[in-house]
DNA sequence: AACTGAAACAACCGCCATCTA
DNA sequence: CTAGATGGCGGTTGTTTCAGT
């Protein structure tokens, strides 16, 4: 092993070995760090250690850091090499200062997700979680040097002027004017290589993608191994699973997840292969797309509280230090979303969704174990109201775990941008960019959602997928990282739609809690219109 | 030109999760 | 089941660079 703490515990010894090679001028821990007993370096790295681990790389692949000291001699410690490969030796690496854009999508992340550096990295490709976490800490001194807020308003939400509407951070990320002056268009346009296109899920969508989504689906396409690929899968499912056992992710789901839990298990314990590779294709969509209001996820004790500008208000104080992403507050009062006077106005918000839809009437507590049943029944409710035109009567028959998931899944991703009737959400520029890669034109999607019913009607997965097959042959195959949500409801009578849809739900999974926790700002009266549940 | 402080960058450390024998 | 090995992540620190005086 390679013994950090040793490196560590012989700090304090000569740092200058006589024996050093010619090449090594840095500094040593004397004592035996590495298995053979050699000394491991310290230090700044050299040309000839970066030539040594290149090649080392290139022949082994990345992975076995310990070996690269056994098989080449060079006397940097597993995690060193790690570091230096993926820090500096990385061919995929951006040079080069961050850009405004990609500065702004930082700020924007941090305020949903906090200090998760190398989740961001992963949406800022050729970035290293190094050198985002280098940047905010910077940053992080320069702002509260000067007093300003860590967090500012423009990068919040600049449609929080308008107390109904939820803070639009990806609304604007995808539509607004970061997109139009070419928001990270240049991750975008490395990320299409890598067979997605961020704005099609947009960026926050992504915000809560386990690591190895893109991971696996850079590593897919560009041809990796498959069984380094699954170990990422692995992970990501390990992450779904840890996060979804946790009851503090949140604590009154627990027994509704329980039986998720249990699928992400017969999900990572009984499927073929052939589930790890429609994880490899299922970019996940953010369990709540609509993070329009990041901030909804995190209003108390938020990353913008906790890291931001703004005192700790009585949510905080029960706060766990787990960075959740969302709700972590037991304490949290819901009532005192609108009204509580001590949050900043763009955390204010208005859960009354639209079209009276008496979720919290129907659930005493978004935390109470009948949120999820009550999501179920709302969206079964809302489906068979559109069944029975203007009945309001909810419908009472059982609604599977599944289909309820399958029914909320893509809601996320839509439903906020149907009610906005934007034009550029990310459904709607998933059709005209998939238009673009497919050529196909836009009469073979459904037209751009307006309002009310038409916007029901408009992205009924039904008429939005009337050529799966045709769709499917523009897609490089399961490397099209929306395959997966195009396999969940384009594709859904497909014999594989099940099994793409337990990958969808698998690969959202890992922030199923704050998927849960977004509900209350997705405007429930057009959630079911995306998906309808299956018939039975 | 020299000095100084801030910013940027690089690397290490400790902890944790996972894997494997 | 357990302990060691390994890899990953976030926090921290040390060094270098740069701009202002």
């Amino acid at each position: 092993m390679c013994s950090v703490k040793n490196d560590g515990d012989t700090e304090k010894l000569p740092k200058e070995q006589p024996d050093s090679s010619p090449n090594d001028e840095g500094n040593w821990s004397g004592s035996p760090t590495a298995g053979e007993g050699v000394a491991l370096k310290k230090g700044p790295w050299t040309s000839t250690e970066d030539a040594i681990l290149m090649d080392f790389v290139k022949k082994h692949g990345e992975g076995n850091w310990n070996s690269v000291q056994r098989n080449t001699g060079l006397r940097r410690c597993g995690k060193s090499c790690r570091l230096r490969w993926a820090n500096h030796l990385r061919p995929e690496l951006k040079k080069g200062a961050l850009t405004r854009e990609e500065e702004e999508f930082i700020i924007q992340m941090h305020a949903k997700i906090g200090n998760k550096w190398a989740r961001m990295a992963t949406l800022l490709p050729g970035r290293t979680d190094n050198e985002i976490k280098n940047f905010w800490n910077t940053r992080t001194k320069r702002m509260q040097r000067a007093g300003l807020p860590l967090y500012p308003a423009s990068s919040i939400g600049s449609e929080a002027s308008n107390e109904n509407q939820l803070i639009q951070i990806d609304g604007e990320f995808c539509n607004g004017d970061i997109e139009n002056s070419g928001v990270l268009h240049e991750a975008m346009n490395e990320m299409q290589e890598f067979g997605f296109d961020p704005c099609k899920t947009t960026i926050g969508q992504v915000s809560y993608a386990p690591l190895s989504d893109i991971h696996s689906t850079c590593l897919l396409s560009q041809g990796l191994e498959w069984p380094y690929t699954r170990s990422l899968l692995n992970q990501g499912v390990n992450d779904i699973k840890r996060n979804i056992e946790s009851e503090t992710c949140l604590p009154g789901y627990h027994s509704s997840l329980g039986s998720i839990v249990s699928t992400f298990k017969e999900l990572t314990s009984g499927h073929s292969e052939s589930m790890y590779r429609n994880l490899g294709l299922g970019y996940s969509y953010d369990a709540d797309p609509d993070m329009k209001n990041p901030l909804s996820c995190s209003i108390p004790g938020s990353h913008a509280l906790s890291h931001g500008n703004f005192s700790a208000s009585r949510h905080s104080a029960g706060t766990v230090k787990l960075e959740l992403p969302s709700l972590q507050c037991p304490d949290t009062n819901y009532s005192n979303w609108i009204t509580c006077s001590d949050t900043p106005p763009y955390y204010i918000h208005a859960q009354s969704p639209p079209g009276n839809v008496s979720f919290m009437s129907d659930c005493a507590s978004p935390r109470s174990n009948g949120l999820l049943e009550a999501l179920v029944h709302e969206s079964h409710t809302i489906n068979c109201g559109k069944k029975q035109s203007s009945e309001k009567s909810s419908c009472s028959s059982a609604i599977t775990l599944n289909d309820m998931m399958e029914s909320t899944t893509v809601n996320f991703c839509t439903a906020e941008w149907e009610e906005t009737s934007d034009q550029r959400s990310p459904f709607s520029q998933s059709v005209d960019e998939h238009a673009q890669i497919t050529g196909n034109s836009l009469e073979e999607f459904p037209p751009k959602a307006t309002s009310g019913s038409d916007a029901k009607m408009a992205v009924e997965p039904d008429s939005a997928v009337s050529t799966p097959d045709k769709q499917a042959s523009h897609w490089p195959g399961f490397l099209r990282p929306d395959a997966l949500l195009g396999s969940n409801w384009i594709l859904r009578d497909s014999p594989r739609t099940k099994e793409n849809s337990d990958s969808f739900l698998a690969l959202q999974g890992e922030d199923l809690c704050p998927a849960v926790v977004s509900l209350d700002s997705c405007p429930w009266n057009s959630m079911p219109s995306i998906y309808q549940v299956p018939e039975h």
